[in-house]
DNA sequence: GATGATACCTTGTATCGCCAGGTATTATAC
DNA sequence: GTATAATACCTGGCGATACAAGGTATCATC
């Protein structure tokens, strides 16, 4: 396995919710935004995408109904429970915590937020 | 499981390779390392640990050699190959570029310095 | 009527973080 | 003396999941 997918494993479900945030509803759809939205470094095979909402919805953190697209094919369209705004706050900032500690540690200075620590840190080494 | 060992995945080789690039040489020091230089946030268990270790070396990215504590505890010392100088860049890049995708999409931008007003954005919504 | 795009799904495999347990030595209490 | 903690290593089994590879079905295009 690829590098990229454990990568994955740890970004993809705020990925999700935050594409179906967004307001793309289904699966397909979401695929797409990531890949471009992500500039096509993030590929969603569809074997990761599709259970991944399927998990999603059991944790009822998506509400799913079914619908048609113009041309007649159905689709599977997501929306965010309250619990799933709640969760993808949750895991936005569980991200930023996670980047922010390992980015200090492979020494890649870009971060987030105001960081008043970060010089003194430097001069620790 | 939680989420972050979900995130661990991708990041831990990478950051093992680092600290080890930095000269800490035996597992018990590199777990210690990483939860300092990560402020507490990047806790990597023994079980989490000393496998990935193995790994590595099996995959000839770092050599090991036995050595002892000036207390007399026997230390397994890691060194990184050129293998596993080449694989830390690598890696480091595959991060890097992972990470700035997901950013992307998550809305959190790249930024250098103190300036954050992502609150003008979080509006439009 | 073949191909490709759209749109969904599942099974099986491999991987890996973690839990829980183990072994052994040394230092520090009490 | 003898717990307890800290140091220092290891492993087996479990659970979670990304992916490959396969499937079904509809519609547009050539």
């Amino acid at each position: 396995m690829s590098v990229q997918s454990d990568l994955l494993r740890g970004a993809l479900e705020p990925v999700i919710l935050e594409v179906i945030a967004r307001g793309k509803t289904y699966g397909y759809e979401i695929a797409q935004a990531i890949a471009a939205e992500s500039g096509g470094t993030l590929l969603t095979q569809e074997g990761t995408l599709y259970p991944a909402l399927h998990r999603l919805e059991k944790r009822k953190l998506l509400k799913a109904r079914w619908g048609e697209s113009p041309e007649g094919r159905r689709r599977k369209h997501y929306q965010l429970t309250a619990a799933g705004r709640k969760q993808r706050d949750a895991l936005r900032e569980e991200w930023e915590e996670f980047t922010t500690a390992v980015n200090r540690i492979l020494g890649l200075a870009h971060m987030f937020g105001p960081n008043k620590d970060q010089a003194a840190w430097e001069g620790t080494t």
